[in-house]
DNA sequence: TTGTGATCCC
């Protein structure tokens, strides 16, 4: 039992900043209730916060706590809001907010309305952001530049970019954090363009940059393929000495390897003096998606010597890499290895990577199976699979995942065009039919191709039959030139069915948006310099061929970034082997 | 006691 002269309330005060497990709490709060000092507005404070706060607190504990106080403060209120809103049900936090709001005679303060705006962004719930955003305009904080940061995340989160900038341009004084946060705002959200347009404005304001900026950018830059921009972050990033930060070494590596160039993604792994798993995962995942898993592994295996332990995103690193470069023996044997060695439970992304791995060399029989043995049923194993069957043409297994789509209620156009073009491969005019009937009676969305160039520090962008781009007219006679050219050698159009992805349902001839995007590097770049084209969907096999064709015809390498992969053209070959 | 960052199957 705890001594006599702690029944002062500044004894029992002290004792409690010592606190560090919610046992020892639980004996406190006993005393304080013998002594009828559970009252005590500091000390009934000081309890519920560490239970509701504090990693060893108990958030049952705080609500039990809570219930107990008569008329709460606000500190009451923040301390139970707050608990909630970083635990594991953000809801409760809402919930409380509400009744704060509704029957409290205290009122919300600055911290009060952050901790509501996080749980709002956890949870989604975006009509409550409005109504927060009504209230701290009520109460005067709209000129609080914390509470508008998270007022910025919360919109954001929750898809509202437009609100988010509003509130953000609305701000009076705007420190480096909540610029940093409207960018990686942007980068999260996709709006790459408007990641860096802010930057560049953020430069002329003169606001100042650190790590997190540049996280926000290269990774922007990262998903657009923007190598140039990224270079001249990765400048940036060394002139300010940025570089021994984890995070900022980590992008540069997935950018410089998802932008194609996996020899100066290896710079910039060899010189982070310090690595943490992200940083090997980085570079595993991007020998990966390049289609090399012998190195792959050989990084694995140098991982494991500096004795840091593996993920599960090594993992997907590793399968992805033998998936893409046929290594089925290896694909098995590490999936294998992942849970009995590792103690890592593959998830359904590693499935997805084995049943691509099987289906990719042929063995269709075997992704089926796995599928049916695992316990997910879920579209992306299923789509998978599809795609296999359409590479080995097999009609059978396809219509099984197709199938299998429909019964899941999760179907789209894509996986109809892809069996489609399985039947058209086959000769099944019927079954073609059958399947643009699907698309058109369910009146399908398909996904529209889109192919991004980098030219100097500009991403262009091109979708099929593409007039809108300014030069268009040089493209377009470049691209006929370029036809006329690579017929000599032997290159002619693969019929229209042939062409998906972008396969057109109303069209019967059309320029593929990656071949727009080439011509117009060819015309844009430096003769015998290296052209890099990134798309959104699966490169198709004429587009593929065209392309083997225009390295060898106009010596230039070609790297392409797919959905999936990457294709590195030159001398007429590619990376891919025809893999893919 | 309140705000910002990287790697992830098709």
């Amino acid at each position: 039992m705890l001594k006599c002269h702690y029944s002062k309330p500044s004894a029992i005060l002290s004792i409690l900043q010592g606190c560090n497990s919610i046992k020892r709490l639980k004996r406190i709060h006993a005393y304080v209730i013998v002594n009828g000092l559970q009252d005590h507005p500091k000390i009934s404070n000081k309890l519920l916060n560490f239970c509701a706060v504090s990693v060893a607190g108990s958030i049952s504990y705080a609500q039990l706590l809570f219930q107990h106080i008569e008329n709460p403060s606000t500190e009451a209120w923040n301390s139970i809001i707050r608990g909630f809103a970083q635990g594991p049900s953000p809801l409760q936090a809402l919930l409380y907010y509400n009744s704060m709001v509704s029957t409290s005679a205290s009122q919300p303060d600055n911290h009060i309305f952050s901790f509501v705006l996080k749980a709002c962004k956890i949870i989604k719930a975006e009509k409550k952001s409005m109504e927060v955003h009504g209230l701290i305009i009520r109460h005067g904080y709209e000129r609080d530049v914390i509470v508008c940061t998270n007022l910025v995340r919360s919109y954001a989160g929750n898809g509202l970019l437009g609100s988010a900038r509003r509130v953000f341009n609305d701000m009076t004084d705007r420190d480096l954090v909540c610029w940093n946060c409207m960018i990686s705002c942007y980068s999260q959200a996709g709006f790459h363009q408007d990641a860096l347009k802010l930057f560049s404005q953020m430069r002329d304001e003169k606001v100042g940059l650190d790590g997190f900026t540049l996280v926000g950018l290269v990774a922007s830059c990262a998903h657009m393929g923007a190598l140039n921009i990224g270079i001249e972050m990765h400048k940036i990033a060394w002139e300010k000495g940025f570089l021994q930060d984890y995070y900022v070494g980590n992008a540069l590596i997935d950018m410089y390897a998802k932008c194609g160039s996996l020899d100066d993604a290896l710079n910039v792994f060899n010189e982070m003096k310090r690595k943490d798993i992200s940083t090997w995962n980085s570079m595993i995942v991007g020998f990966g998606v390049h289609g090399r898993g012998d190195e792959a592994i050989a990084l694995f295996k140098q991982m494991l010597m500096a004795g840091v332990q593996p993920n599960s995103i090594t993992f997907l690193g590793l399968l992805c890499g033998f998936s893409h470069q046929g290594l089925v023996e290896e694909g098995i044997q590490y999936f294998h290895l992942m849970s009995s060695e590792f103690k890592l439970k593959p998830g359904v992304k590693h499935y997805g990577c084995l049943v691509d791995l099987y289906g990719r060399a042929g063995k269709l029989e075997k992704a089926l199976e796995l599928i049916e043995s695992s316990s997910y049923d879920d579209p992306v194993l299923w789509r998978t699979l599809l795609s296999s069957c359409k590479i080995h043409r097999n009609v059978a297994t396809g219509e099984i995942a197709l199938k299998s789509l429909v019964r899941l209620g999760l179907s789209n156009a894509g996986d109809y065009i892809l069996m489609a073009t399985i039947y058209a491969e086959v000769k099944d005019i019927d079954g073609v039919a059958r399947m643009r009937e699907k698309i058109k009676i369910q009146g399908m969305k398909t996904t529209m191709g889109l192919t991004w160039i980098e030219v100097g520090d500009k991403v262009h962008k091109f979708v099929v039959n593409d007039i809108s781009h300014p030069d268009s007219c040089e493209i377009y006679d470049k691209l006929k030139q370029i036809i006329n050219r690579l017929a000599l050698l032997g290159y002619s159009e693969e019929a229209a069915i042939g062409r998906d992805p972008e396969f057109d349902l109303e069209t019967s001839s059309s320029y593929h948006s990656e071949k727009l995007a080439i011509a117009f590097g060819l015309v844009k770049t430096p003769e015998g310099s290296c052209i890099r084209i990134m798309k959104n969907l699966r490169i198709c096999r004429d587009c593929h061929t065209f392309t083997k064709f225009i390295s060898k015809a106009f010596n230039r390498e070609i790297i392409v970034r797919d959905r999936v992969r990457f294709h590195h053209f030159n001398n007429g070959i590619c990376s891919c082997c025809d893999y893919w």
